[in-house]
DNA sequence: GGTACGCGGATTTTT
DNA sequence: TCCGCGTACC
């Protein structure tokens, strides 16, 4: 299976200018397409390769979104397809953008359009608009987001007296998702899962919530797959459509797809089989989302005859990361083999160093970041990736301190901001007088009076009448039912409502948005509010309203801020970024850091109980795509004490360390107050955390006497540096020194501190302060400037 | 109905 | 440690 990858174009019988009069004409039509410059060879069979299935294994930095956007070029400009015949599916809006961007400067005007490019969601949108009937929908539903799920859900297991605290919405949520993912609609799920939630009520919940959303006349996000699904496979006629529509099929990321994207895929390109689709096996890391790396793995034998074609060339990175990265994900099992090259020099080494704790991680970070600064390197090109968000606070504290631009990327979208949200549901409402989510989200927002004892009984009324709740409030008012204040408070309300909805006729929409967030009292409830970060709600307000103007009407606006909305990034200024590795796939930097490589971090132990080796291949991969995000510098490190969840633990280096090729790697030895020459293949646990009971203690316990028996870990790998300690405080007062292997462990720096509780000091980077604690060469200073800290006392001197 | 405190839980994240 | 939720109280 590994070794398909002699594709040759092909030179398929009949149609397509491949036939023998397009052949003929060949050397007629206009001298070949500048656009096919500058592609490799293995690029251009990839681009020419349009008739028949097509797998493009793409590795990191080979020129994926070049040969996607190429082929799409050429599918266009040599006249096998017309934009509109060519579905093109990508993950992300921003994925989608681009692409749209490049085929415009590629084809010019001609390749404007594209109506059919976009994500996975946006299209199965536009598909199920056009036939909402079909599956018992009106063509203007709603898609929710998140939270309106989490709501519904809760009103689901509420309804059926299940014991929210046993049984989370949250949890009800994904294991829905999970089956949306796969495919499976509550009629189709394996009797042996629908017991799996609540005492096995699990398939009659998936089934009341799927109820309540035709109701609502409401979609998720996995239904605009799923009913699509629903829509071809109950209506063959309305599936031939787009099988005859869509000429050729493209799939941007395709290791990415679950499998009710895959079976999306292949219930369209099951009749043309003109489906290419571009994907990299080694950068799945959205396996805990639902995504199959089995569907790359399979493509072949899913599409008999495909043509793969290998991107290994790389044209990113230097030799020695490429070789880190290579040497890494070797280990992987269970991938179709791809190995990078670049014939750019070996560059840099991948350089790994250690510190005594996170703290003093991110302050040498900064340092590097700091020192790169000084030698004209733009902040613009460094990033900073870490394995959990959590990481981040630490390194954010550090930039702050000394004042080093940065920005985080990713993080809460735009439109799933509180305040975008709310000021969303009230034009949903409006607009949509029926949308009882909506309505149930700002019926008290702002505080108004109008709480859960008013909506239990709009609920009871909505019910019982069969209307919607906007409806039962109108009604409910006019009767004596409702205590004389509520009464007049929810008038108010639902007759705004109306007026409002009056507006939307004849104003233009986003005037009628900013009327509706005053005259409601959202914009005053943030006014009013003092908190640090109610200025900048206030300002995502205005940038909504604002953001309206560039839409036709609110329909169209609503409908593009529930799919792609996105936070309009500040670009520009010259700043570090910060971000998590899965935000970072797909980019790429000059120097990339990489901390936190410390076992049960990263590989992250969560990922290794719930998926095992699976787990631990997909953290691998992860740890993959980080380096491969680095075209100049990559620079890992671990500390050897973290804080986790406020306790402080001990860690040891990840096992992703020892992996590495040590030609492509060079150590930097910890600096001598934190080791006294302890090499940071030295995987043996530090048995002074400050907290016993954590895992870290639990495996320096287990550790202890068993020779070099570590975790199970040692002996595969490069040479390990037998244990010396890493020095540093004993322990404290908690239990002196500890014998390991037979060594003691020396205090670090031999001599005791020459500091003492209460003196006053000076930090070369927090300037004065006054020492709060002694640990060993560790003290704890109050700084009068930066806090609290902890901190090795070869930094301070007594002023 | 609104607010103040205490408890438990805590990856990764797009659409 | 920090955040969100639920409960207890005003």
């Amino acid at each position: 299976m590994p070794n398909s990858s002699h594709a040759t174009p092909p030179s398929d019988a009949g149609r397509g200018p491949s036939s023998i009069a397009a052949r003929a004409m060949g050397g007629l039509r206009p001298t070949a397409a500048s656009y096919l410059d500058g592609l490799n060879e293995e690029q251009r069979r990839a681009v020419e390769a349009t008739e028949g299935p097509v797998l493009v294994l793409a590795g990191a930095g080979t020129g994926k979104t070049r040969v996607l956007t190429t082929r799409i070029a050429h599918l266009i400009s040599t006249g096998r397809a017309r934009p509109f015949d060519i579905l093109s599916v990508t993950f992300t809006n921003k994925a989608a953008r681009e692409m749209k961007h490049r085929i415009g400067t590629l084809v010019g005007p001609a390749g404007e359009g594209m109506p059919w490019l976009g994500t996975f969601h946006a299209i199965g949108t536009k598909i199920l608009r056009r036939h909402a009937e079909l599956v018992g929908l009106k063509s203007d539903f709603t898609i929710l987001g998140t939270d309106d799920q989490l709501r519904l859900m809760k009103q689901v297991l509420k309804d059926q007296n299940i014991d929210e605290k046993r049984w989370p919405a949250r949890a009800l949520g994904h294991v829905i998702d999970g089956w949306k993912n796969r495919g499976l609609g509550p009629d189709q799920i394996p009797a042996g899962e629908a017991q799996a939630f609540a005492f096995g009520k699990g398939g009659d919940l998936y089934t009341a919530y799927q109820a309540r959303l035709v109701t609502l006349n409401a979609v998720d996000f996995g239904d605009l797959l799923l009913l699509c699904l629903k829509l071809w496979r109950e209506n063959p006629e309305v599936l031939t459509i787009y099988q005859d529509k869509f000429r050729y099929i493209l799939v941007d990321e395709y290791q990415d797809t679950n499998v009710a994207q895959y079976l999306w895929l292949r219930l369209l390109g099951q009749t043309r089989k003109n489906i290419a689709c571009v994907g990299d096996d080694d950068q799945s890391i959205y396996g805990w989302r639902g995504a199959e790396v089995d569907n790359i793995l399979r493509f072949e034998h899913d599409f008999p005859g495909a043509v793969v074609v290998r991107l290994e060339r790389n044209y990113r990175s230097t030799g020695h990361i490429l070789a880190a990265a290579s040497g890494l994900i070797a280990k992987n099992q269970g991938r179709l083999g791809k190995t990078l090259r670049t014939e750019d020099e070996l560059g840099e080494p991948v350089t790994v160093s250690g510190a005594w704790d996170s703290e003093e991680e991110a302050r040498l970070l900064a340092e590097s970041i700091e020192s790169l600064q000084a030698k004209q390197h733009p902040l613009s090109e460094i990033a900073v990736l870490v394995r959990i968000s959590a990481q981040m606070r630490e390194i954010e504290d550090r930039f702050v301190q000394l004042g080093l631009p940065y920005r985080v990327i990713g993080g809460p979208r735009f439109y799933e901001r509180a305040e975008i949200r709310d000021a969303l549901a009230y034009l949903r409402a409006t607009k949509n007088p029926s949308d009882d989510l909506a309505f149930e989200r700002i019926v008290n927002t702002p505080k108004r009076g109008l709480g859960d004892a008013t909506l239990q009984q709009l609920h009871l009324y909505a019910r019982a009448e069969q209307v919607p709740l906007l409806h039962a409030a109108r009604k409910l008012c006019e009767t004596d039912e409702l205590k004389p204040r509520v009464r007049s408070t929810l008038r108010a309300l639902t007759e705004s409502f109306s007026r409002w909805a009056r507006l939307v006729e004849s104003n233009p929409h986003s005037e009628v948005a900013q009327t509706i967030l005053e005259e409601s009292g959202y914009t005053e409830m943030w006014q009013k509010e003092k908190s640090a970060d109610a200025a900048g709600r206030l300002e995502n307000l205005k940038e909504f309203v604002r953001s309206m103007e560039e839409f036709p009407d609110m329909g169209a606006f609503l409908e593009h801020v529930s799919l792609v909305m996105e936070a309009s990034e500040a670009e520009g200024a010259d700043r570090v970024s910060l971000m998590t590795l899965h935000a970072a796939k797909g980019l790429e930097f000059d120097t990339v850091f990489l901390p936190g490589w410390e076992d049960g971090l990263f590989p992250n132990q969560r990922a290794l109980d719930e998926s095992g080796r699976a787990g631990l291949e997909e953290e691998r991969r992860l740890a993959h795509v980080g380096l491969t995000r680095a075209r100049k510098r990559a620079k890992l490190s671990f500390a050897v004490n973290r804080r986790i969840h406020g306790l402080w633990s001990s860690t040891i280096p990840s096992r992703f360390i020892d992996e590495l090729p040590e030609t492509a790697v060079d150590v930097i030895e910890a600096p001598a107050h934190f080791s006294a020459g302890a090499s940071r293949f030295d995987r043996n646990p530090q048995p002074f955390g400050s907290s016993y009971g954590t895992p870290g203690w639990q495996r320096a316990q287990a550790n202890t006497g068993q020779g070099n028996g570590g975790s199970g870990n040692f002996g595969k790998g490069a040479a390990h540096t037998t244990a010396r300690g890493f020095g540093a405080s004993p322990g404290g007062g908690r239990g002196g020194p500890r014998q390991i292997e037979g060594e003691l462990i020396a205090k670090s720096t031999g001599a005791p501190s020459a500091f003492e509780t209460g003196m006053r000091v000076l930090h070369t980077k927090f300037g004065p302060g006054d020492v709060a604690a002694v640990d060993g060469n560790k003290l704890t200073v109050d700084f009068d400037k930066a806090g609290r800290k902890m901190v090795l006392d070869s930094f301070l001197q007594p002023a």
